[in-house]
DNA sequence: CGCTGACCCTGACGGC
DNA sequence: TGCCGTCAGGGTCAGC
């Protein structure tokens, strides 16, 4: 469920409650994620201080003198902050003990997130080859449009590749294509360059308002403070596929692309 | 290099 | 009520 805003909710709900702790102890009840949680990790992190918790793409980087804890939520992942006495329930993985006494709680049910270490010197494969962060200055039209010159795949998998442009995951790939009237199949390379400006601006306003809502949810996120998000309610074209469209009513088509559901309106995109 | 499809895993939901 | 197929917000990887 984390898209880029759920990611950073996580982080700045989690960041009061671990930026300047030491960790007492990291539990690992169950190590099969998308990569096995490295059998030395609570090692690694056993009575190391989190000197800062950041964000880079969807993935979160607990900075230590150690190295960096990094974390990806996966598919179905959450962080939350609880009592470290709570008692974990299902799916409840990894609990990031602080000398405070309460804990960082990961559950993921489908395990597809992941525990990795990173060392001080060490450049990450996972962070090797990614694209600028959308809400960067390096993100723009003129950006896009040059990335896109001789691509003749769909503009939604070009934008939601993370090589191109990091954190635009399926949902706000759908709204930025309604907000800026492209259907979702159009080759990349066949779209303009005020075209690419009016969707470089529309990626950043709909993220910039997810994170500002807390994120989404569709189904039961949580962000680091148990909050739901609000976003939901004021998605145009995700996950209402038959109905009609907000700004003209035509009904709502869908297709898949690359695997995934694009949803979009035939009238106000083209 | 660009693109497609398989795959990792559990759970929710709809049809029968 | 239960079984079965389909689908889900992520990303990597192999293969053409």
């Amino acid at each position: 469920m984390p898209e880029l805003p759920e990611v950073e909710t996580t982080r700045r709900g989690v960041e009061p409650h671990s930026r300047g702790l030491r960790v007492t102890e990291l539990r690992v009840r169950e190590a099969r994620l998308r990569w096995p949680v490295p059998s030395e990790l609570p090692s690694l992190l056993q009575g190391a201080t989190l000197e800062a918790v950041e964000r880079r793409a969807k993935y979160l980087l607990f900075r230590t003198q150690r190295g960096t804890l990094l974390v990806h939520l996966g598919m179905s992942g959450s962080l939350r902050v609880v009592d470290a006495n709570e008692q974990p329930g299902r799916h409840d993985h990894i609990d990031i003990v602080m000398e405070s006494g309460s804990c960082l709680r990961f559950n993921d049910p489908r395990r597809f997130g992941c525990f990795l270490w990173i060392a001080p010197d060490e450049e990450h494969p996972l962070l090797g080859h990614l694209g600028p962060e959308p809400l960067s200055e390096a993100f723009d039209g003129a950006y896009l449009y040059h990335r896109a010159r001789g691509r003749r795949g769909p503009i939604k998998n070009f934008i939601m590749d993370g090589k191109v442009v990091v954190g635009v995951g399926n949902i706000y790939a759908n709204e930025a294509l309604f907000l800026s009237g492209i259907r979702p199949q159009r080759a990349a390379g066949r779209i303009s360059l005020r075209r690419y400006e009016v969707l470089a601006a529309n990626i950043k306003q709909v993220l910039t308002s997810a994170i500002t809502q807390g994120g989404t949810t569709l189904r039961d996120f949580v962000g680091g403070d148990g909050k739901p998000g609000y976003f939901a309610q004021q998605l145009f074209v995700y996950g209402r596929a038959g109905q009609p469209c907000k700004r003209c009513d035509e009904l709502l088509r869908e297709l898949r692309l690359g695997q995934r559901s694009s949803v979009y309106c035939v009238t106000c995109q083209r």
